[in-house]
DNA sequence: CGCTACGTTGAGAACAATCAACCCCGGTGG
DNA sequence: CCACCGGGGTTGATTGTTCTCAACGTAGCG
């Protein structure tokens, strides 16, 4: 009755089409969920969508809002993210092409989500996803499994927040990034960041010098290379790796 | 073909049967997905699992480790935790009663396990459990909500780690215990910490000391009573609410 | 060309960590 | 019976990493 439970989640490890890099992707695509159901299926699931457009900055989610429709990103980035009642903000996850956004399991959704650059996103009604997922056996498991992945970096973000020194958590970060662009581009030598040094502060639990400091240390050491403030190019991989320190 | 790859997860909101908390569950029920199937075939998978005794301290997984079981815990408490390369540990979670173990999607355990109290937990062998899950649509369902809940209580857990002070953090648990054991056998007004100032320290990023000095400065200003170290009676939930700030 | 947002760098403040006693209680053995 | 012992817990003083506050740089844009 429930099954589109899921909070932000990524197809992480989903099988990619090769032209899936190039190709646009807005419109009649569902990659999120390309290999768990037919193709057939999957072009029903296709005409479910609506478009819809985000400029930078824009919400797209208010914390405790609704949750009646489900989100999947087909181009930009957003972040997501917690408020406490005195206005404290902790930025949760940042979220990009594939990715999926949705409710866990009550009413509203108990995160906010705002782009950081022009972002399409493509909206399903619930109701309808919820019966395509009912007919759909092949679906609820990939959920299932985007929601372990998501578990399980879930976990690994505590103990970055809760353990790792500031140099460490920036490292972490930074190979994260480059691990996910691997996935999707596999060019594992250079990001171009789409969020700020405050948003990068926010989601660390840092300040945005702090962050800085970090990011000039890397640089001073030979770790990275920056052109501008939003590309990094990846110097020594092996010493980053290093630097957030086993698991990561 | 992998269904089972939650990681821990608990059954939140399910519906209890009027004896569960009194009757002995050891051996032949699997509370944790009752309503998910129907009775018979509970029965079934109750016939998979194997009890196993844990002694306070002993090590159920160790992070790593080939995953291939699953458990779930009959009786007692455990924690489980993540390392650093160099020692650091950050516990991710305590487990009770009902509670759900299992793998997040690759074949060996992101976490290690230990029992805080003398613990029973059941096993299931994963390959059967796999084919139970997939003669069982409910529990695909059951499974993915017990992921969706997890998922907000670890976003949850990375705010409180992220934004709250130390007092805000050690209230925002004691609550949160609270109202897992209100589920379980609907009393509000005291718990029982299966767990050492040492565990919770670990848990919210604080040290033992700190944990003792939150735990002095409500007991001092009246919002609780101590019995022990390890009895807390709730004097003004209002208040600690208060503290806990918001969402919690 | 100045505005504004973002980023970087520097000096002092703060919260919790660390270090160090001391207390409390249950268990053990003389 | 009681002294000893050890783990856990509490309390106090000092240290440290990051935050805060503040200034300066820089880049994009009207």
């Amino acid at each position: 009755m429930l099954p589109s439970i899921l909070a932000n989640v990524r197809p992480a490890f989903v099988p990619m089409p090769a032209d899936a890099q190039t190709a646009p992707t807005h419109g009649l695509r569902v990659l999120a969920f390309s290999g768990a159901v037919p193709k057939a299926s999957l072009e029903r699931l296709a005409l479910l969508m609506a478009p819809q457009q985000l400029a930078a900055g824009e919400t797209l989610i208010d914390e405790g809002e609704d949750a009646t429709p489900l989100f999947t990103i087909t181009s930009g980035s957003m972040k997501i993210y917690k408020l406490l009642s005195d206005g404290r903000r902790q930025i949760t996850g940042f979220l990009f092409r594939d990715d999926f956004l949705s409710l866990a399991f009550c009413d509203h959704y108990t995160y906010s989500a705002e782009a950081l650059t022009d972002t399409t996103v493509c909206r399903f009604p619930r109701h309808q996803f919820d019966r395509f997922v009912n007919t759909h056996p092949g679906m609820e498991r990939r959920l299932l499994r985007m929601a372990a992945n998501e578990l399980a970096a879930a976990q690994e973000q505590m103990v970055l927040l809760g353990r790792k020194m500031a140099p460490e958590r920036v490292a972490s970060f930074l190979l994260s990034l480059i691990r996910r662009q691997e996935h999707l581009s596999h060019d594992g030598t250079a990001i171009r960041l789409t969020m700020t040094r405050a948003h990068i502060a926010d989601y660390l639990v840092l300040t945005t010098e702090t962050v800085s400091r970090a990011f000039t240390g890397f640089r001073s050491a030979g770790y990275i290379e920056l052109d501008g403030a939003a590309l990094v190019r990846i110097r020594d991989r092996e010493e980053l790796d290093e630097i957030a320190e086993a698991a990561g």
